[in-house]
DNA sequence: TGTTCAATGTCGCAA
DNA sequence: TTGCGACGTTGAACA
C-alpha cells in the first residue's frame, strides 16, 4: 500500500472517457496494482480509479508534458479490458508506503434475509388468518420469497424487497404467471412487501392486481435496536 | 484530509450491522467528517465507511478496551440516519494531514445521454426515412428515450442503453404496451439500441418483435465532429 | 427537496 | 464463467 498526496491531472479511457483537471488529490496505490484517486469530499467512490487485475508503470514525462510541469507519468492498464488510466504528476506533497498484510474481512449481519425471516414469523401482518406455507418456495425460475395461504386456503406469493422498485413487481409477476399454471396452487394472488414502495412500482403492481404491503422493519424487529448492540 | 495507517477494529450499525476484526488498515478522514476504511486490496469500495454529513469524535477508550489494547476510540455518527461507525485504534503507524482544497470535478464523455443525443441527431441510422419525433417522450410510467416515425409514418419507440442487458428489453416492452394503447400512436414498434447487446437480451427482444441496433459510439461521434467541421 | 434512472457501478451467490 | 439480484449502493438530472 502506497499513499500519495499529489497535484495531478488524470485521464481515463475505457467503458467511457473521463478527465480530471489539475488539482491536489490523494492517490491510493494498492499492492495488487489498483489505483484510487480521491478528493477531499464526496462519498466513498473515488473520482477516478482502476480496478485489479492491472499493471502499474511509472514513466518519465514526454518533453511537451515536462514543459507543462509534469514530473512523472503513471500509466495503469487493466489486463483484461485494456482500460487505461493515466496520472500526470505535477508535484508530490506526501508519499508513504507500508505493508498492511491481508485483511480478515467484513462480517455482516442483517439485511433482506432478516426482513424475510421476520415476515415469515409475523405472517399475520399480510392479513388475518394468513398462514405460512414456506420461505424460499422453489419454482423453475427461482425461489419465491414466501408462499402462504389465506383464511380461505387461497395461495399467496409474497415478494419481499427492502426498497420496492418496479423490477420487483416484474419478478413477482413472473412467479405468479408460473405458479398459476399449477392447478394445485391456482389461483395464486401476489403481495409485494417492502419497507418502502415507489409510486411507479405501486401503480404497476396494482394495475396487475398485486397488493402492496409496506413493512415497518423497526417495529417488526421490536426493541432489538442494532445501535444499542455497540454499547 | 487526514490519512492514517493504523491497526484497528471497526464496528458499524445502521441499515445493517458489520464488524471488522483487528488488522492494519488505511483510514481516510475527509474534511467533511466522512471516513473511509480501506484494506490493501479489493476494489474501490472501502471495507467500511461513513458518508457525510456526519460528526467525528475522538474519545479516550473505556477501561475494558484500554486493557484490550485500544489507545483511542473514534466515533462517527451520521447526522440524519443516526448510523454509527466506531473505530477502535490499537496502534497508529502513519498519520498525515494536508489541506487539499476543492476539486474541479470529473468530466465524462460517452455515457448514455451522449449516445441518446447522437442517435437523435443521426436518427437515420435506425432506418431510411426515419425521422425524430422527440427525445424523452413522456409516458405514465416514465420517458421513452426516443420516439420516431418511419417512412410510412409508423411510430417507433427506441430504448437506448450503453450496454444492452435483458432489463432494458423489459423496460421497452412496458413502454410499447402502454404506447400501443394510444390509438393516435398505435401500432408502435420497438428498437433496442446499445453499444453492445447481450445474446440473451437480443433473443428476448427478437422474440417480442423488437429490433436490435448496435451503435458504434466512436463512429457516431466522428460523424458528429465531421458535421460540426462543416459549419 | 424528493424521485427516478444510470453506473467505468461493485459484490456475492448459484448454476 | 456467466447470470442474476442486492447494495449501508452512489451520483446526477429533473420536477
Amino acid at each position: 500500500m502506497r499513499l500519495v498526496i499529489a497535484t495531478c491531472s488524470v485521464d481515463y479511457a475505457g467503458r467511457l472517457s473521463a478527465h480530471l483537471p489539475l488539482a491536489t488529490r490523494v492517490i491510493m496505490l494498492k499492492s495488487d496494482g489498483s489505483v484510487l484517486i480521491h478528493s477531499d469530499g464526496g462519498s466513498y467512490k473515488p473520482l477516478n480509479w482502476m480496478a485489479p487485475p492491472c499493471t502499474f508503470e511509472a514513466l518519465a514525462p514526454e518533453d511537451a508534458q515536462k514543459e507543462a510541469g509534469v514530473v512523472e507519468t503513471w500509466k495503469v492498464i487493466h489486463q483484461k479490458t485494456s482500460d487505461i488510466l493515466v496520472v500526470n504528476i505535477h508535484e508530490i506533497h506526501e508519499d508513504t508506503s507500508r505493508e498492511l498484510g491481508s485483511d480478515p474481512g467484513l462480517i455482516k449481519d442483517g439485511v433482506e434475509s432478516d426482513l424475510q425471516k421476520l415476515l415469515a414469523e409475523q405472517i399475520e401482518i399480510v392479513g388475518e388468518g394468513v398462514s405460512l406455507v414456506r420461505r424460499e418456495y422453489m419454482t423453475a425460475i427461482g425461489p419465491v420469497d414466501i408462499l402462504a395461504t389465506d383464511s380461505q386456503g387461497q395461495s399467496i406469493a409474497i415478494e419481499i424487497k427492502r426498497r420496492g422498485d418496479i423490477d420487483g413487481v416484474e419478478q413477482l409477476t413472473r412467479y405468479l404467471e408460473l405458479l398459476n399454471r399449477d392447478p394445485l396452487l391456482a389461483p395464486v394472488r401476489g403481495v409485494y412487501a417492502a419497507q418502502e414502495i415507489k409510486p411507479q412500482a405501486r401503480t404497476l403492481a396494482e394495475d396487475r392486481g398485486i397488493a402492496c404491503l409496506v413493512l415497518d422493519y423497526d417495529h417488526m424487529r421490536g426493541l432489538d435496536n442494532a445501535s444499542e448492540r455497540l454499547f
